[in-house]
DNA sequence: CATCTGAGTCTGTAATCAAGACTCAGAGGT
DNA sequence: ACCTCTGAGTCTTGATTACAGACTCAGATG
């Protein structure tokens, strides 16, 4: 019973890309993370077509990982801010690692663009592979896939 | 200076986005760690139409994830397979991040299909953030961004 | 010689994206 | 009261990209 044996689909990494496999949601994501909130200035930011940001907008809303609210300052009109759940705020690890990533291999020559750190210590943080055990997972580190009673046959 | 005041394309998730934001890109490369190598699986398995599947390899070959090789076993035509570079293999981090929120969040009644062990010690695989004095950053734990060398304004 | 298979390429249609114009409601200025 | 501005979209019109399936081509197989 080897790994394509079994349905692709059904896999939390699938199901996953089905929400953010997409150039632009995971940005959307990241800029709601670095206090982006309005729909013009996500706009503006990441220079993505209106239509389109009405569309992973309201996606994001729909899969729960964005709240919708609306805002009301004094002496403003009402207007609305989108804001990650908790859902949404548990992406940082991906963004983080997909960030890792990047910064190793993407880099330009001045480095890295950001950085992320603990806001206690000020070190710097990155994702990082370990088992329930307690051992660091390193890029050598041989890991196995064990197939769980979540797992669907072929279709 | 806010965040958005700097460029949103020279950012490590942006760049990354460029290669893995498809909604296959990500599904390819989980199939390559799986230990699925020639076109006709990967077409298969995924469900990805050919030419598309023709492409984002080829895509991932230009960027260095993947190495298309020659393969020859005896009494066969020759063929080639498909495998991850050092590069690619380096992107587990990220999907066992992507697999952990799917687990949580998109996991059906079942539970979650696969688990990723550690081969030594057996004990399952997850990712976390680490802030490199060491400190465990829990999702409550506070982190904040700091603007670099490698970071541009708006254009 | 005919058939099969792996690894694509080609083709026609359907769905998405991009760029910009248009809409609509409320606040501010005159 | 009227005009203008702004935020937050919606609409429209090409340009891209995806999808499904047919077609190709070379080397193994019978």
């Amino acid at each position: 019973m080897t790994w394509s044996d079994y349905s692709s689909d059904d896999c939390s990494i699938a199901r996953t890309a089905q929400i953010l496999g997409d150039r632009w949601a995971v940005l959307v994501v990241r800029d709601l993370f670095n206090g982006v909130r309005r729909f013009d200035e996500l706009q503006r930011h990441l220079g993505i077509a209106r239509d389109v940001l009405t569309k992973r907008l309201a996606l994001l809303v729909d899969e729960g990982l964005v709240e919708k609210r609306p805002v009301k300052v004094e002496g403003e009109r009402a207007r609305h801010e989108y804001v990650l759940t908790e859902p949404g705020r548990e992406l940082r690890t991906m963004l983080i690692a997909i960030m890792d990533w990047g910064d190793r291999y993407r880099a330009g020559a001045d480095g890295p663009p950001v950085q992320i750190r603990h806001r206690e210590c000020g070190a710097p943080v990155h994702a990082r592979l370990m088992c329930t055990d307690g051992h660091e997972i390193a890029p050598e580190t041989r890991t196995e896939l064990v197939v769980m009673a979540g797992a669907r046959f072929r279709g």
